[in-house]
DNA sequence: CATGGCCTGGCT
DNA sequence: AGCCAGGCCATG
């Protein structure tokens, strides 16, 4: 599974064609611990969920970041976040195992089920139409965002000590990046990840903004990066992980300078980089 | 702001 | 048996 902004991307783009216009007609919450609350938003037993649910049309279906934001009856909604192992399947039989924890069967006559074996994934229920409005207070601009450019990216990031990369993983300030792609964005743009934010230069924010796009939108177009596991809702995998250049490729050169690439434990995730071409200042 | 905790599954 | 994993949240 996987959750950063091209996998969620990918999975929004295949449910569409197969969720918009829907009815629920049923719908099942298996367990408590997924349902979340978050300010502006209430939390809601599975009965509750349930309930909500049955009866009302997907009107909509929108990402926010790492967020995918479900529309009912253009009043309210599911802001659903896949965690780790997060995974939608789409069936025309109904299904079920220990780790499915919503399903709902649409007026199609096909199952959407929602499956979580580790359940670090959450549904939270938004109580107005405007989702995007709503997720926007949790988190910050999406990286895609047609008002993002470079200097508001640098303006976001740049007034701290802490390592760029830390930054980047910082869902409240720019959303939708995670470890697989900042580990790329910044091989990408030649910056280390260890580099403190503030010491940044102009040409480096440049870079490194459209890096970030640029490996973000490579994602999407590949369908997303499935290191282990199923993708889209139809069971298809995503083709990017054979394009990664340093993520998961410790001991192999670096494609632009040969150099061996480099892994090392950097607050507590996996961080991919070479230390010829992504200059080390700071670390 | 850096660490540990939350979970399961897969790999060594 | 132990470590690792695409994410986030609570905590000192």
């Amino acid at each position: 599974m996987m959750p950063e902004l091209p996998e969620v991307e990918t999975i929004r783009r295949s449910l569409c064609p197969h969720l918009i216009g829907q009815t629920i007609c049923q719908a099942d919450f298996a367990r408590f611990d997924i349902l979340r609350s978050r300010l502006g938003s209430s939390k809601v037993t599975p009965a509750e969920a349930a309930r909500l649910s049955t009866g009302a049309v997907v009107t909509g279906l929108d990402r926010w970041g790492k967020y995918l934001l479900m529309q009912l009856d253009g009043t309210w909604g599911w802001a659903i976040h896949f965690g780790m192992s997060g995974t939608f399947r789409l069936k025309s039989t109904e299904e079920i195992d220990a780790h499915t924890h919503v399903r709902f069967l649409l007026s199609s006559g096909d199952w959407l089920s929602f499956r979580d074996p580790r359940r670090f994934g959450s549904w939270t229920r938004i109580d107005r139409a405007d989702l995007v409005e709503a997720v926007n207070g949790w988190v910050g601009l999406d990286l895609l965002a047609p008002a993002l450019d470079w200097t508001r990216f640098r303006a976001l990031l740049s007034k701290s000590e802490s390592p760029i990369k830390s930054r980047l993983l910082d869902q409240r300030f720019i959303s939708g990046l995670g470890n697989i792609y900042v580990d790329e964005a910044l091989h990408a743009a030649g910056i280390a990840p260890f580099r403190p934010s503030r010491t940044l230069t102009d040409d480096e924010w440049r870079a490194l903004f459209r890096a970030a796009q640029r490996v973000v939108r490579a994602g999407i177009h590949h369908r997303g990066t499935t290191l282990s596991d199923y993708n889209d809702v139809n069971g298809n995998v995503g083709d990017h992980s054979s394009y990664l250049r340093v993520y998961g490729r410790a001991g192999q050169r670096c494609p632009k300078c040969r150099t061996v690439i480099e892994k090392v434990k950097f607050r507590g995730r996996g961080t991919h980089f070479c230390p010829a071409c992504q200059s080390a200042n700071g670390r």
